[in-house]
Formats: structure tokens, C-alpha cells, sequence
DNA sequence: CTTCCCTGTAACATATTTGTCATATTATTG
DNA sequence: CAATAATATGACAAATATGTTACAGGGAAG
């Protein structure tokens, strides 16, 4: 399981630090506070979190400053950031992106929403390792043994199924063609029929249960994706 | 960060060219210049600028006439254009073909009001990365999951639909006639009727709910556009 | 050589999407 | 306000895409 990780939550208004926090901290992250860039900097530096929350309004010095100063920094410049704004300005978009902005999030917004896009960032930031477990709603697979289980108990995965499912696993969020998953599971110089990949996705989805299919999703004219959330 | 961007004049007099040259030169833009239709079709396909500033009226082919053929090509399709009208074209404006046309702009006006509009046409136009997730008023769309959601809730939509979502959120506040829509979302090659785009605008909008449904907008006369804008 | 497990395909079953039409609605024009 | 043109909308059948199952052949293990 990956260890807990610690957000960093930057906002002059404490009610909404609070609010944060607490959603944060049900969804189990750890969070750690500031109410200035200034303040903020010191602590990205010293307790190195693995995410910040960026208002973008803030007195002193702006987010968008301090998401400038953290990425030039190479100590600092892998942290994600995910900006907080109060209304969907263009103009501020666009400068976010610029600025190496993993995600903006538009106030308000529902701590479900928080957390989800948040757990996606993460998901997509967090280099896994060729032989890092992954684990994913208690759905895991280990690559150095070789096996997966679900909920503990182990499952019994053909050879190709289990390949599909750790390119899933370490390519959540993101749909694949048919044609695209044939590349990269398959091997590039195979010829197969595409309909063949829709069998081995019937395959794995069998094997996950009812517990864990709807982590495969089809995208309708398009092919699969693996996503936590739902459709 | 952004390159220095080519703006391409077209004007039959020199004057005019001259005193917008300046004013743009100042700005921190680069001019071409092109006193007839003609020319300046020539000069677009050879320098392909990041926008076309278009008289209305001039002898040979007249400014809408040079429009037209530049959206038609899918090589200019997408180069903004903005049309300088005298004031008594005015009815042209509303009666006219308005499909692809970004902004217009009356003479006479200042060079101030010229550059703001020039910028605020470029911002809106400029490429998003072709994977970038683009957020409008809650409304979100997300090119690598292949998602689309709506104050963080996923949308139901039919291939067709995302697509001409994905497109209208790349190309907004510019108006589409139907048949630009077809060769843009369905691909230049097939014969669909027109009407079928109203059905399928129809559809999306249904999909998109109370929520969101203003930001597609119908050009009656003309077709379709995306606008955060009121009409 | 046999057995057993995997694979890729084909065939059939379902589910969704799509293009059109006919019919309302709504804007425009005189 | 009536006449007219342009859009909106709902329904449908045809076309597509995906889900599912069964099966034959390949190959590894014994």
C-alpha cells in the first residue's frame, strides 16, 4: 500500500483551510496548513509534501508566484500543485498551465471533487516503479511475484490478463484504443485481430469479480480505460 | 514564453495598413501587409500568420469572399481572422456570414482598441495542447480520459457528441456554420445532411443539462457557436 | 505422447449510436 | 399580425459497437 500522503494546504481563510483539511483527512491524507506563500515556502521546504493546495488569491505573494518559485527550484519543481480559484478566469488558466499547474479546481467545489481530482493527480504524478505494487481499492498486484488479489484473496489471471491488468494499473485515467493496448500489452509486431482484446477485457473482468470490474470501463467508440471513478 | 506573433493586414489602402502596422509594431507584434484579397491568399498559404486583419470592402475579391475561402481549406481553417467594416456595413455584421468570422471591428477606431481586441481574439484561440483539459464555468472535459463532467459529475454522452464538445471547448467563441461542423467533427468525407448537425447539437445540449446548455448557441442564419458569452 | 491451460477467432446476442423524417416552436419580415 | 423561414424536438429503424460464448489449435509440463 503506498504510504500516506501529505497535502499541503495553502489559503488565507481558515474556515476553508478547515474544510479542507477535514475532507482530506476522512479520505485519508495527512495535511499540513499555511495562510501565506511565504509561510508556505518554508514548509514545502522543510517537510516536503507530496501535493499543495494553491489558493490563487492570496495577500503577500500571489499562488501563481509561488507555483513560479517552487518550480524553478529543482528540489521543488516534482511537487505537484493544484490550484485553487475562486472563479474560472481565462486569463488565469492560461497562465496556470504556464506556471506547470498540475489541476485548477473552481470554488466552490464538493470535497468529493476534491479528493477525486486530487487522487488523480497523484495517480498520474506518482512515478510507479516497474516493480512497485500497486494497489487500488483493494484490488492489488505485485509485480515481483508476479500476482494479484483482490481483497487478499489471490485471482487467477492468464498470462495476458495479468499483463493487461498492470498496464492498467499503471495507466489509470486514461483511455486506450484497442489498437494502442494491442502496442503496448501484445508486444508492436503481432498480428491480431482488435476484437481479440475485447475477449481478454471480458476475461479479466471475469476474473476481477464483481468487486472490481467497474475499475474496467469502456469508452464507447473508443476502447478502455481503468478508473477509480465512476463512468 | 509565447513566440512573437505575425499578424497579416489586409487592406486596400496603404494608410490604413501603415497607421495599423505602427500600432501593432508598437504592440510587439509583426506585420504583413497585402493590399488586395488575392495577394493576400498567396501571402497566407507561404507565411501562415497567427492572424488575418480583413477589410470588408475591396475591389477585386472582397474581404468576406477571402474568409470564406480561407475557412473552406483546412490548412487556414484555423487562423483567426478579425474584419475591419466601415460603419455603414454595419447590417453586413448581423446579416452577414458570420461563421468564422472572430471578431469584428468598426472604423474608425483607436489602435488601443485594436490591440485589445487582437489580444483577446489570440488568448482564446491559441492551440490548448491537444491533450489538455479544458474547463469552462464547471463544465470540464478531459482528452486523455476520455471524459467529459459537469460540476464534477460525468456526462453521458454519445461519441459524436464528445467529439463535438471536445471541439466547440478548442474553438469557442467563434461561430460554425453546419456544414463546418461537418467536415471539423464528422471528417470531410461523408455525406450526412445538414439537419443532422441540429439533432446532434440537440443531443449534446440535453446531455449537458440546465447547467450548462447557454454555452452552445445557436447563430440563427448561420450555425452553431460555443460562447460563455451571452448572445 | 497426453493432458491441461492459453489464445485467437468466429459467431451470435445485446446495447448504443446515428442519420432522417415529420411535426412543433420560434424568430424574422413586411 | 400574418406569412415565411429557420430551428428545435421526438420518434424510429438501420447501422455499429461491444458483450459473451464456444471451440479448435498450440505449446509446455509431465
Amino acid at each position: 500500500m503506498g504510504q500516506v500522503k501529505q497535502i499541503l494546504i495553502v489559503d488565507d481563510e481558515t474556515a476553508i483551510r478547515e474544510m479542507i483539511a477535514v475532507a482530506l483527512e476522512m479520505a485519508g491524507f495527512e495535511c499540513i496548513e499555511a495562510d501565506n506563500a511565504l509561510t508556505a515556502h518554508a514548509l514545502i521546504i522543510d517537510a516536503k509534501p507530496d501535493m499543495v493546495l494553491l489558493d490563487w488569491m492570496m495577500p503577500k505573494m500571489s499562488g501563481i508566484e509561488l507555483a513560479r518559485r517552487l518550480r524553478s527550484d529543482a528540489l521543488t519543481a516534482d511537487i505537484p500543485i493544484i490550484m485553487l480559484t475562486a472563479r474560472d478566469d481565462e486569463d488565469h488558466k492560461i497562465h496556470g498551465l504556464e506556471a506547470g499547474i498540475d489541476d485548477y479546481i473552481t470554488k466552490p467545489f464538493s470535497p468529493r471533487e476534491l479528493v477525486a481530482r486530487l487522487k488523480s493527480v497523484l495517480r498520474r504524478v506518482t512515478p510507479k516503479g516497474i516493480d512497485q505494487v500497486v494497489e487500488v481499492e483493494g484490488l492489488r498486484l505485485d509485480p515481483v511475484s508476479h500476482r494479484a488479489s483482490s481483497q487478499g484473496t489471490a485471482l487467477d489471471l492468464g498470462p495476458t490478463e495479468y499483463r493487461l491488468l498492470q498496464f492498467f494499473m499503471s495507466h489509470q485515467d486514461r483511455a486506450y484504443s484497442r489498437t494502442q493496448l494491442l502496442d503496448m500489452v501484445w508486444g508492436g509486431n503481432v498480428y491480431v485481430e482488435e476484437r481479440t482484446v475485447d475477449v481478454h477485457i471480458r476475461r479479466l473482468r471475469k476474473a476481477l469479480g464483481d468487486r472490481h470490474q467497474y475499475l474496467i470501463q469502456t469508452v464507447r467508440g473508443t476502447g478502455y480505460r481503468f478508473s477509480t471513478q465512476t463512468q
